[in-house]
DNA sequence: GCGATCAAATTTGTATACACTATGAATACA
DNA sequence: TGTATTCATAGTGTATACAAATTTGATCGC
């Protein structure tokens, strides 16, 4: 049993960290000789992955880790504003105090993770953190889409929180200082003021990741080139 | 594979013509049996289940039907009208022709299912038809709440269905009314338009959800003497 | 009579052995 | 030389036997 969740847990946090690459092929033997567990719970637990979203299973194929190809990453700029704000609105409405207590607890992981400069663990406890304001809403038809955001959103954030870059840093801090806020808005229930935070954070996040789509370019001379042209 | 499939469709179905009532419990063994598969199979059809949401389950407790409380309901009546509408809007600009076609078929589905009386038919093909153009919206975090949205929907719909309150025959001829609309806009790709007739089609919905849940009331002569009370 | 505790039975969870399917390589034929 | 067919192998799917846990009922004590 807890060996199980222990697996489930592992294979979340892999697949999250890209340490198992989206389209990488998942081995029923490999992976339960590597858990301890005989086949039959691992591909139970493969069975609950493919549920939440994190691997798709296809027919006498076996697993393979969800892929974040161009379309999926378009309906994910279209979707996750809506469904984030709508979850936000929610988590003010209905949190309990049980719940304020984890959500604090997510935050303070992730700003310990800050301070030892420990990338996987910020992304891991960014997700927790978002993922217990997703249980927040107490809403179980937007949960799973929620959850299913949060997988790519993790997943295309891992190179932002590894990044190296010096404005990184200083946007971090802006984003943990937005969970503050959410977390202060969430627990006074102000719902309006939360939806207006997730906006701000979500802002943020999507350039982020646009930057890291779409990097600044190279040192560029055919932009030269342009100018004249058009003078 | 066939016969686990099949064991997937037919549990699906009981879940939702309400044969497997919310809340009941599900018995492996006896399951197993029913649909001639040994444990094992039978154990990663709940697993499916699960993940989609027609069943939940509890560590050695077993499954159990999805329960529908009115804290579910109040979510539910929040949150359709912004899934379906979005999701409407992505079908119309992204459907495909062969999906067109399924949709086609299964609105073919829903007018024969009304013409011979099969209520819990017809019942299954309406979920069938907005199954459907969940697919077609190709969004993959909005396909999971829509699934879910649509299991309570269907069944509660299920007495409307079931029904033989005169006014019921109109509302039917109605709803399948819209899907040819829907099908129209979808068809020529006019996003609104799609979104408009959804709404309608919610609107007609809610209403038929809501006569149930509070009927008209029966003669009362409570009322009489109240006004009474008041002139 | 009521509650608690322990044991038996039922049900879920796990391991292993076997069957089936898909993939790829090798060989035969055109 | 190119292509198709066949066979071997790796990996998934299923069945059954066994282990663990939960529930139920009965007996004992209060």
């Amino acid at each position: 049993m807890t060996k199980k969740d222990a697996c489930l847990c592992d294979l979340k946090a892999r697949v999250l960290a890209l340490d198992l690459a989206p389209g990488a092929a998942l081995d029923e033997v490999s992976l339960s000789a590597a858990y301890g567990l005989s086949r039959t719970p691992l591909r139970e637990v493969l069975q609950r992955l493919a549920g939440e979203g994190y691997i798709s299973l296809e027919a006498n194929r076996g697993a393979v880790v969800s892929a974040m190809d161009v379309a999926a990453m378009r309906q994910f700029f279209q979707t996750a504003p809506i469904i984030y704000c709508a979850i936000s609105r929610l988590a003010a409405d209905n949190a309990s105090i049980a719940q304020l207590k984890t959500l604090k607890a997510a935050q303070f992981d992730f700003t310990q993770a800050k301070a030892s400069l420990d990338t996987a663990a910020m992304a891991l406890a960014n997700h927790h953190f978002h993922e217990t304001i997703g249980a927040m809403s107490g809403n179980p038809y937007l949960l799973p889409a929620m959850g299913r955001l949060l997988i790519d959103h993790t997943r295309m954030s891992q190179r932002f929180y590894s990044g190296v870059a010096p404005q990184d840093g200083v946007r971090i801090v802006q984003a943990a200082h937005q969970h503050d806020l959410l977390i202060d808005a969430i627990e006074r229930r102000r719902a309006e003021e939360a939806v207006e935070i997730t906006l701000d954070h979500w802002a943020l996040s999507r350039d982020e990741i646009e930057r890291y789509v779409w990097p600044d370019p190279l040192p560029d001379d055919t932009a030269r080139r342009t100018t004249g042209e058009s003078t």
